[in-house]
RNA sequence: GCGCCCGUAGCUCAGUGGAUAGAGUGUUGGCCUCCGAAGCCAAAGGUCGCGCGUUCGACUCGCGCCGGGCGCGCCA
């Protein structure tokens, strides 16, 4: 019966048989067996005859003849022919189609699983937003993705990690606190006039009320000293926001780094509720300033050093990425001391690599594409493999409004936040349409679109298809025990046969998905399975006179059933059984 | 200018180097006495941006163009 677990595996295997008689020489021949897009031509279809023609010079029809004359016997095959330009199409007995079915009874929720990672650790991070601000539809694409793949990784027998890189050093969350500064002495007229390059959003607004309300007035300055020595905004936007933090620091001592917390720690706890209610969850929050605190960033810069890829040029370090591709050397360490956030970074993947993941993988938006070359040669300057690291670039997500794209920019507060979404077209939808597109394609998430109780949203397609089932197995009232002892060989309508084979192809779908990093993969199988069981549905009755015929049918969408809840879950999306 | 991504039906998009390129949506016409019509069936719709190359075979790989998006800071 092992045979029959696998058949393309037992196929390809009898090819492989054929050949140390046919070919015993060739040994890197490269061959596939893969599904024909017609069902005529077999259950699956070789290539072999075709890729051997140019070694040894041979008619591909022929070669196939000896093949298929060389092929071991198989209670797995009934007829094989040759077809085209030399094809070898393979029949499959009724047990090989429908064992499938038994496949899913047995394995259950771990239908579709394999073990193609071999347990192998990996590395997914993804979202990594600063903690400055709600999060928004860009970010809820990244979340979605990386969710998805992560999901897809694990269920394709890799020992998955789902880290989140938390920026709460560095210049970004200085604003942030500042911000909330200058909102809190708002409430008490002191007036200090608000930045435009300060975080604008009401939440800051939110935050400063709430400190006012637990401390009073205990972090009230004059205007006076506020702005001592601040260069005026009109000079130079930067070099006076700087002086504000600065001030900031100066006269507030340590309280500056509870209002700094208080500010990280409320956005942090934001986004880390937004995402659980996203179906988004992370096994590991890892900070930037325990980079610091830990002397890790000063121990990769010295490592760099030590390893001569340093030089000092206008008062500042620069690493020499160029000596790794990159188009620029690059500053690590700025003129006035304080390192760049690629210092971290730096020390980021180090770390990452010394916990041995065997691979890394980054989910980056676009933009960030530049990016990749500098920490590749950074890898590769403190003697790591770059190979190891994988960045999955998430092409940009517009969000359309009436026809109209909406700016997005968190610093202008015009955003539309991850939340508003789910809100709107909920979370199941909102999961599978940032999934439905590949990664490398630009998604225009239409608002409208998704709102508008619809009928065009791939996701109810599926979900209806599912609950359908549901509904057809309590109106039969068995119990699923009994759909072992069906006899699966009453399927071979065109209906059964079309949704046999798509069964077939679940693990693999999922295998391809891990190994291209596309989860799309996954959305888009579903919406084929959910069509053919529609067609299904609509052509045949599953509860018929015929109590043999009716459990044949039942245990066939049944398994069905169980691919849709095991894929759906895949992509963060309810399996309902009533819509 | 350089780099990355995209270009496939009117529109939005799938398509591990294989046989006659597929969905959804839109248009037109059908299907509920029957397990849920949020469904199904059918018709119509294509120089796969253009050119050259590799290959037995190219939407797929390579090179060059054309068009669109994004990125090229001592920002993160």
């Amino acid at each position: 019966m092992s045979d029959f677990q696998d058949p393309k595996a037992h196929l390809f295997a009898l090819v492989q048989t054929a050949l140390t008689s046919v070919a015993p020489d060739l040994t890197d021949l490269t061959f596939v067996i893969e599904r024909p897009k017609q069902a005529a031509h077999g259950d699956y279809a070789c290539n072999v005859a075709m890729q051997l023609t140019r070694s040894l010079r041979r008619n591909p029809r022929e070669l196939a003849q000896a093949i298929v004359a060389a092929l071991p016997e198989s209670t797995c095959v009934i007829k094989t022919e040759i077809a085209g330009a030399g094809f070898i199409n393979f029949f499959l007995s009724s047990a090989a189609r429908t064992q499938v079915v038994k496949l899913a009874q047995e394995q259950g929720e771990r239908f579709g699983r394999s073990e193609y990672g071999a347990r192998k650790k990996v590395q997914v991070e993804f979202v990594s937003a600063n903690p400055t601000g709600p999060l928004h539809v860009g970010h809820g694409r990244g979340a979605a993705y990386g969710a998805s793949l992560a999901a897809v990784l694990d269920f394709a027998g890799y020992k998955v990690q789902r880290e989140y890189y938390v920026n709460d050093a560095g210049r970004q969350m200085d604003i942030l606190a500042v911000s909330t500064w200058l909102r809190y002495l708002e409430q008490f007229g002191i007036d200090v006039p608000f930045p435009k390059n300060c975080y604008q959003g009401d939440y800051v607004r939110e935050m400063a009320r709430q400190i006012k309300e637990s401390h009073g007035d205990r972090y009230v300055h004059q205007p006076w000293t506020v702005l001592e020595g601040v260069k005026s905004a009109e000079e130079d936007v930067e070099e006076h926001l700087d002086g504000l933090i600065a001030n900031a620091k100066k006269l507030l001592e340590d309280d500056w780094h509870y209002i700094h917390n208080f500010a990280l720690n409320e956005q942090l706890g934001d986004g880390r509720n937004d995402l659980a209610e996203f179906g988004v969850h992370f096994d590991n929050w890892y900070s930037e300033k325990s980079l610091y605190d830990s002397g890790l960033v000063e121990r990769a810069m010295d490592q760099l050093e030590a390893n001569g890829h340093i030089y000092l040029q206008d008062g500042a370090k620069w690493f020499r990425s160029t000596h790794f591709g990159d188009e620029k050397d690059r500053v690590v360490q700025r003129e006035n001391g304080l390192f760049t956030y690629f210092a971290s970074d730096i020390a980021y993947h180090q770390n990452k690599f010394e916990r041995g993941f065997h691979k890394v993988i980054n989910v980056w938006g676009a933009d960030h594409h530049g990016y990749i070359p500098r920490v590749k040669g950074a890898l590769t300057a403190l003697n790591m493999d770059p190979e190891k690291l994988d960045i999955a670039l998430v092409q940009f997500a517009n969000l359309i409004r009436d026809g109209k794209q909406v700016s997005m920019s968190t610093r202008s507060g015009e955003f539309v936040t991850l939340r508003e979404l789910r809100a709107e077209v909920g979370n199941d939808a909102a999961r599978f349409f940032y999934v439905l597109r590949k990664s490398e394609q630009h998604l225009d998430f239409d608002l409208d679109l998704a709102k508008s109780q619809s009928n065009d949203n791939p996701v109810y397609y599926i979900q209806y298809a599912h609950a359908r089932i549901c509904r057809v197995q309590e109106e039969w009232g068995g119990v699923r025990a009994d759909l072992a002892g069906a006899n699966l060989d009453l399927l071979g309508n065109e209906h059964e046969t079309a949704i046999l084979r798509r069964l077939s192809d679940f693990s693999e779908t999922i295998e391809n998905a891990a190994r291209e990093y596309a989860p799309h993969l996954v959305a888009f199988y579903l919406k084929d399975l959910a069509a053919e069981f529609h067609s299904y549905y609509n052509a045949e009755r599953f509860l018929v006179d015929d109590a043999e015929l009716t459990l044949a049918r039942i245990a066939l969408i049944d398994a069905v059933r169980q691919a849709m809840v095991n894929g759906l879950a895949l992509l963060g999306v309810s399996a309902p059984e009533k819509m």
